[in-house]
DNA sequence: TAGATTGTTAATCGATTAACAATC
DNA sequence: TAGATTGTTAATCGATTAACAATC
């Protein structure tokens, strides 16, 4: 039971590990533009973060600041790529290459994330065969054996909604630890695989809902 | 100042906000099957959340149920798409016909949400006038004029971080008011531009940080 | 030294969970 | 009536913001 508190601490606040990438953003170009130093409240003003907030997000990697000077910009990029271990490439595989899979196996900004797509799978003997993006498509029934052979941790799922589930299952059973899910579907796995969604619907619901406000609620507040 | 709070109340708690889009599906499903009833454990349970989490959120539609038997499915299935606004129809313009800005056009599900992609844009010459998904090319000059001509509310992001603000500045002075962003670049619009990002660095972030613990985590902490 | 900046502790805020009376 | 289910109020939890002493 001390086991699990400490895994829980060391994950640290999830609203703190998705502020990270945008830090490490300003810092790759800080440090290119040859800064070595800076400090909680430039990059809030960058940012549109409460400095305060930013010192515990930075203090969370690990890296303290000096007073006066602030952090150390080199340190700091470090800091976060070890916690994120986007230091280290991570090989994924890819199930679905409908549009979206397409546009994913296409994407370069991947690697700034360590992230690379080794192989892309599909069920459509139409697409089986055929060369996307320099990978060339497997039959989705290679994908179980192949991650395991291949020590695979990372898979992304860009299958319709329908078939989400048994690709997701596949992957869970190939011992692949976290997925990665881009489709509509929510997905029913054991609890020690970590699962992610791009939940478009979610995130179109917000901006639905302040339109609605925006294009109708002044109005009626104004009766 | 009463007007302030009037519409912050009115936005209801985003985190509902965000579920709304999964009960809509189940509840979609559950007409589908001509179940007149639902409750709120059933919910619950089949979208692995708290029954009083169900009602706090269904509570924010407006919609009451029935003591033992629960809420009137089609009933809930109206009061959330009027709650979203996705009752009706919204005419959106796609600014950036990549990989991924393809990917959007072709994708068919956004119907369920209310949502058309009536235009599409691009600066590329190589890509302008020809047809994707139906829809023909139209040069990114266009869009300004175009947005504000046929009254436009919605833009959809998904052009390259060097040109996201500069396409964004576009749409906010062509009176679109609330903007979807697929670029990984932050966007600074005027405090009245409504800004929805789809951040797949911070998914990724997410997910990298549970997978780097899993993966080194419990190691360590069996020292 | 004086001033800027960090790091830490306390206060606030919002969302989730728990408890329970009201209702069909 | 009894039992299931809602709706509401209170307690808990986590994250953000504020305050301020410590430090270079």
């Amino acid at each position: 039971m001390f086991r699990v508190e400490l895994e829980k601490e060391r994950v640290g606040s999830l609203a703190t590990v998705r502020r990270l990438p945008a830090y490490l953003h300003l810092l790759k170009q800080l440090n290119a533009d040859g800064r070595e130093f800076v400090s909680s409240t430039h990059i809030g003003r960058d940012l549109k973060l409460q400095p305060d907030q930013v010192r515990k997000d930075i203090a969370s990697t690990g890296i303290v600041g000096k007073p006066k000077s602030g952090y150390h910009v080199p340190a700091l990029i470090h800091a976060i790529e070890t916690f994120l271990r986007w230091d280290n490439n991570t090989d994924a595989f890819l199930a679905g290459v409908g549009n979206l899979g397409s546009a994913l196996l296409g994407y370069k900004g991947f690697e700034d994330y360590g992230l690379s797509i080794v192989s892309a799978f599909d069920s459509s003997p139409a697409k089986v065969g055929k060369v996307i993006h320099g990978r060339q498509i497997l039959h989705m029934s290679k994908l179980r054996n192949l991650a395991e052979r291949m020590h695979i941790h990372l898979g992304i799922i860009a299958v319709p909604a329908e078939s989400a589930q048994e690709v997701a299952d596949a992957m869970a059973s190939a011992g692949i630890a976290a997925i990665w899910n881009f489709s509509p579907a929510g997905l029913n796995l054991p609890e020690n695989v970590i699962v992610e969604n791009i939940d478009l619907a979610s995130s179109l619901a917000v901006l639905s809902r302040k339109l609605a406000i925006r294009l109708s609620g002044p109005a009626e507040a104004d009766l």
